[in-house]
DNA sequence: ACCCCGATCGTA
DNA sequence: ACGATCGGGGTT
């Protein structure tokens, strides 16, 4: 059974979103890419998090309604895909950093690295704002898959490192 | 108006 | 391990 999520889903604890996003589908413009690496970013006492300095016009998705579709411009040249996690005005959201591209019926590219993600499937700050409980184009599949992970620090911080908010599928997965 | 630097990637 | 790369967020 496939089923679109919903609020709810997102209306939760980060951290368990973002490992719940494992084996979860992205779905863009009909593109399918079956999740397998996520990391957390939450709340007002992590400084890796873009929420971390207050609400800006940047982080302001963060601080909003769960569900929502937060992309960043990082290094000039890449986008990194987010989704909106908890309640408002608590700043968090779950980065999308990798996951397994079908490609037809029979074969998948593995994308390794958010940006990797963003410029293959094609997202840009266009997507920014879009709500993914709602958008035709952009939304996430539940397709019926629980797979076990492993947590560890995130990837490309330099604050924040004690926390284990990094989540890589560790089955299904070549 | 502007400066600085990053939730990266690819190559060495 | 490290350098390329550059738009825009945050601050002035």
């Amino acid at each position: 059974m496939v089923k679109k999520l919903e609020r709810d889903f997102f209306q939760r604890n980060t951290c368990l979103v973002a490992q719940e996003l494992l084996g979860k589908v992205l779905v863009f413009q009909g593109q399918r890419l079956i999740i397998n690496e996520t990391e957390a970013y939450a709340g007002f006492d992590d400084p890796a998090s873009h929420g971390f300095r207050g609400k800006t016009p940047r982080s302001s998705i963060m601080y909003g309604e769960a569900g929502f579709c937060y992309v960043y411009l990082i290094y000039g040249m890449y986008h990194c895909l987010n989704v909106s996690t908890e309640q408002v005005d608590y700043p968090a959201a779950v980065l999308i950093r990798g996951g397994r591209l079908i490609t037809d019926l029979t074969s998948s590219v593995n994308l390794n690295g958010p940006g990797k993600v963003c410029r293959e499937l094609g997202i840009n700050l266009s997507q920014r704002g879009i709500d993914m409980t709602q958008s035709p184009e952009l939304y996430f599949e539940d397709i019926g898959l629980k797979w076990s992970y492993a947590a560890t620090p995130r990837i490309g911080i330099k604050q924040g490192l004690e926390h284990l908010w990094r989540f890589v599928a560790l089955t299904n997965v070549e």
